[in-house]
DNA sequence: CAAGTGATTAGC
DNA sequence: CTAATCACTTGC
């Protein structure tokens, strides 16, 4: 049976190698019928605290919506963005360590039928690939912002590392703004895999 | 390639 | 209070 990650995988360690390590793990949330909904994590990037640019904790700012960054890990950080999507972030490190992982792509692996009746698109490789779509396909919203990944809603499961080789580093998407911070690679991807967001 | 969408935030 | 912004997606 595979294991659950436990809290000490979200605290302990470097930001930067807690994203490589969720690589290849698997992301689940149960349905209202308790029914498994799940996929490997294929894509994530790292967005590292106050001085990162790119982040929403840049500065220190703690407000209504990046509160829970400021807690200690081990909880989901949801966002929205563009009037219509949600994004899935993993919170790391301890209080005041304002670190997260977003989690841009999944594989899909169990209950895919459900996730093609909340997508409605043609095919299956447009499921999961983004983070705004990945959110609509296991039907995560505002409502898990907070919520621990140790609890019952939604947790993380163990799953083989993908091997350092092929794991590919690059620039983050969609933060021109963050000056020298855009050039950072802290965006890892599984190579070749079909559902990474943009070639 | 541009529009759509509304919560969030900075700045009065 | 108000206006600008935005860690995206889709369809032209």
């Amino acid at each position: 049976m595979p294991q659950r990650l436990p809290t000490e995988f979200y605290l302990e360690g470097e930001t930067l190698d807690t994203a490589r390590k969720l690589l290849g793990k698997l992301l689940v949330v149960p349905d209202e019928k308790a029914e498994r909904v799940s996929g490997r994590i294929v894509e994530v990037e790292a967005y590292l605290g106050v001085e990162d640019k790119a982040a929403h904790s840049y500065g220190g700012r703690i407000t209504e919506r990046t509160k829970v960054m400021f807690g200690r890990g081990g909880t989901a950080y949801i966002f929205f963005v563009y009037g219509m999507y949600h994004q899935f972030n993993v919170v790391t490190g301890p209080s005041d360590h304002p670190h997260v992982v977003l989690v841009r792509a999944l594989e899909p692996v169990e209950n895919i039928e459900i996730m093609r009746s909340r997508r409605r698109v043609a095919k299956d490789r447009d499921l999961t690939s983004g983070p705004g779509k990945l959110c609509i396909a296991m039907g995560i919203d505002r409502s898990f912002y907070g919520e621990s990944l140790i609890g019952n809603r939604i947790w993380i499961e163990d799953a083989p590392a993908i091997a350092p080789e092929n794991i590919v580093a690059s620039k983050r998407i969609g933060i021109d703004y963050a000056g020298e911070y855009a050039d950072r690679l802290w965006r890892y991807y599984e190579r070749d895999n079909p559902f990474v967001s943009r070639k």
